[in-house]
DNA sequence: GTGGTCTAGACCACG
DNA sequence: GTGGTCTAGACCACA
């Protein structure tokens, strides 16, 4: 939680708990955190929680029932598609500063050195 | 301007010309469009595109002076330093896919192909 | 049983006993199924019909004792009353979207065939 | 708004909404009710309609701005079409009891008298 | 003024 | 205990 950035509470708590999801940092059928734990833990009113959980639902990514707590439903997506997508992202990043796919190249292989 | 990011206006407004300034799209000095002028072009209120700038000015990348308009004040940073931060950004992300070294170098080579 | 309808579960098993009974799926004097049987059958809680079943007592179309089971009370209505019930309500449906009634009587033919 | 209905209100809000848009009640384009007006007249906490509103625009029938208020983005369905699912609905009720067409056909001409 | 969100506490429905 | 919802009032973002 970060309350520096504008982007509302709801809306950061779906999105690490969408990206934990697809990383795979759950197993299908896992249980999520109570809403009322979560809130208790971020500090933060239960209906934030909720509506995160809700939308997370509406996306399909979870599955909420009365009484038995919230699972995950989806499955991991692949590494392989996870790591492609941020390769992606970061190479339109770096020729946006009108770099050359050499340079690129040299600056991944000096940066992990 | 995305409606569908939850994301305030005024932000993403900040973001892209925050980002603009550091990749040197503006001369030191240069003046930036009036916030009317902004306004219109992005079909907003004067008031989102002056918080945008009030908090570019809070940040040290811009000065606004009454009946001057805006100005750029930051110099822009190397190209060099922008790659590298990004290198360094993506190269945490995938390694925290778990992924190795050489996989993201491989990764990296076939998506620049 | 909808779990995607927001109506609570209990509200949703009420109506259809209710329409059953209506409807003369039942003999007056028959038993229901046990609260345990219903919920067992149907995957929810015993609290969740124990408390249709409390709301159709209420409502004079059932009767429960302790050790004896639930039987139903209300006499079936006759076919035509409930026929006219709902050709009522219907009519009063298509009046609502400015449709003449011959344009009613064509509809209900037309969607017969 | 019926209290009597276990229906939550945000629900009834919706349909009631979603039903009078689609009979046309409203041109498009035509305003909503603001929130807090609406939330005045019914007597109930903004949060309450503003999670009507909210789930009507995620189901592409409204749109709403901040600052500008709600507008009806659908068209109304034609009559005809309607018409045709009150009918076919009508219908398969008045079968559920057993009732041949002919006496369907009666019936709707009796009660139209 | 408009919509969007959060909180804090409360009650309901369910297991 | 779990999720679902409502309220009342508050603040923010925007026109």
């Amino acid at each position: 939680m970060d309350t520096t950035d504008p982007t509302p509470p709801y809306e950061q708590i779906r999105r690490q708990i969408a990206a934990a999801i697809e990383q795979g940092a759950f197993e299908v059928g896992a249980k999520l955190p109570s809403v009322r734990q979560l809130a208790n833990d971020l500090g933060i009113a239960t209906g934030t929680v909720a509506r995160a959980y809700r939308e997370l639902e509406h996306g399909g990514l979870i599955h909420s029932r009365r009484g038995q707590g919230t699972t995950v439903l989806a499955s991991p997506r692949p590494t392989a598609d996870l790591l492609e997508e941020q390769t992606l992202a970061y190479i339109a990043q770096a020729r946006a500063l009108g770099v050359d796919d050499d340079t690129i190249v040299a600056a991944v292989a000096r940066s992990l050195g």
